[in-house]
DNA sequence: TTGAAAGCGCTAACAG
DNA sequence: CTGTTAGCGCTTTCAA
């Protein structure tokens, strides 16, 4: 690995003269400048980051720690964020963390190797998150945490559209299948859908605490959780709306037909055949929210210490329709 | 942040006890080490990575370069090798690559950040791969390349076993659903699953350069790129399969009625309620394949550098049958 | 405009 | 068993 003394050999130059003209070019003679530059790049000089690291304090990474990287949902957050720090010359640290608990052990553990840290849905108390930023910069995902930068899908916002989606088309009993228990976001949802549903002389019902998998959508459709005079159902995750749809079709409930099925992310709504998408879905910014927190983390000034909520936009596909006349006398 | 020279004041003992108390326990007074363990924990010193990096030139990093972060197949992949990694106090860097130039360059300009790089499915020359191996510690996921540390999911092998299932199901013309150009993975699946299928007597029909996405599977279902006899489709995505699956219910194709459909990976081969799962499919041992690659990496011995391929297993679902009766004589 | 020198925080020889 | 010392490669005062 070639080093700045052999570049500055190489140009006839001291090291702090090398050094100057790849970092504070304009303290440089023009000549000077452009030949340490060419020699540089001729020789295929790399900086040694740690050195850099140890005078400067700062390492050009973030850290980033979700609760999963096999849950697809990361996969666009992660993206973002990435693609925000190699535009300026960064790098993306990642891991996983199982708990709360680990959470905050792992991201204290970032300190030295990392500028800062990412938070994506985390799960531990906010006064420990709030006392965490005392020690390394902070931004939050998907979580509303007061005093510090945090950028959030306005999903609750999107539940509500997808609510009034389904109650105009005359849906009034909705089911919902949510999150995680103490999911702070998937509360406001279910209380953004609760509330336009009640408004409209209707009712929502809960169930909740599953894992956003096909896998759950199917077993939901074998085991149906909700009563009988349910004709929609909102699933947070697209995965499990897709599940619902494939498991109630091989039952021999028509999708839209007898049960209209929505999603609240976009992963699995795809396909635009002229038909529409498969899934009534929000689309999520999932890639805009990576950007953005990763962005207020590299920014030269510090990130505001406030919520961010982006938008979300309702995509009307395949699976919702007007629900099935109660008693069999039409058609 | 706190440092050593701070816990070495604390404890009355010079920088070098301090440090030694902690990296080398056994060459320090009984008294001494305890002493100086305690004072590190209780004021929570943590070492400034960038300092030790710089002298001993390691940096307990590992760099992970895949195609895509939004492509849920390197998720398990990423975890695997993160696992791993954490497990022996590491941490992961990752970033994705658009092409196999950016691939290479990428990897050279991680040298002095991460002591190795996984790259996952690359599509740099061969070459240049072996070349960039001189330059920094490789190791290669899913793409056999010679003289490198390569680990690879035996899906072609694996393949084998799908058109033995779908043989033995009766089914004599079968069609594949390939993945991007170029992948040499994909070219030896193709040839295994030809072997089998010809030598049965049977043909298999191949569309290629598809994207893993289940849109792909609802467009090809809508727009059928196989023969009319042919009664058996193979995707190397999963998702394909699902789309696949989906699209050909809602045309009226029955799955595996008419229509037999099965996956190269299981990723959406999921529920298995009593009935098996919903997809015919390989279970491909991702998380492994990430781990044993990271192991290579961190481990104290160089990683052998050879091709080492790991075994998938064959994962029946209701998602393939016997093949319709040609002309309907039958029911 | 440039060079010499100090130092970021750590570890490992080398004496004691 | 422990302390002193030097130095990893870089950046930045401070003088010239």
């Amino acid at each position: 690995m070639i080093r700045l003394e052999d570049v500055a050999r190489a140009a006839g130059v001291s090291k702090s003269t090398a050094s100057r003209a790849l970092s504070r070019p304009d303290l440089v003679a023009a000549g000077t400048r452009e030949k340490v530059q060419r020699l540089a790049a001729e020789m295929g000089l790399s900086l040694n980051p740690a050195a850099r690291a140890l005078f400067t304090g700062r390492t050009g990474t973030v850290a980033m720690v979700v609760p999963s990287l096999t849950n697809p949902y990361f996969g666009p957050i992660l993206a973002g964020a990435q693609r925000e720090l190699s535009a300026s010359g960064g790098h993306a640290l990642i891991s996983s963390a199982s708990d709360g608990d680990r959470e905050v052990e792992l991201a204290a553990s970032l300190l030295g190797h990392a500028d800062g840290v990412l938070l994506v849905t985390p799960r531990a108390p906010e006064e420990r998150l709030r006392e965490l930023a005392t020690r390394i910069p902070l931004a939050v995902i998907d979580r509303p945490v007061p005093e510090l930068p945090a950028y959030v899908a306005d999903t609750p916002r999107g539940v509500g559209l997808l609510a009034a989606h389904l109650l105009e088309l005359g849906h009034r009993r909705i089911g919902y299948v949510g999150g995680p228990d103490g999911s702070s976001l998937d509360r406001l949802r279910i209380d953004a859908a609760q509330d336009r549903v009640r408004t409209a002389g209707g009712r929502l019902d809960v169930v909740g605490s599953e894992s956003p998998d096909l896998d759950t959508g199917l077993r939901l459709a074998a085991h149906w959780p909700f009563d009988d005079d349910v004709t929609a159902v909102v699933a947070y995750s697209s995965y499990i709306a897709l599940g619902l749809l494939i498991g109630l079709r091989e039952r021999g409930v028509e999708v839209p037909g007898r049960m209209s099925v929505a999603a609240v992310d976009h992963l699995a709504a795809v396909g635009g055949n002229g038909s529409g998408p498969l899934l009534t879905a929000l689309r999520v910014p999932l890639e805009e929210l990576g950007r953005a927190a990763a962005a207020a983390l590299v920014g030269s000034t510090p990130a505001p210490a406030e919520v961010t909520r982006i938008g979300t936009e309702l995509l009307l596909g395949r699976s919702t329709g007007a629900p099935a006349p109660r008693s069999p006398r039409g058609t």
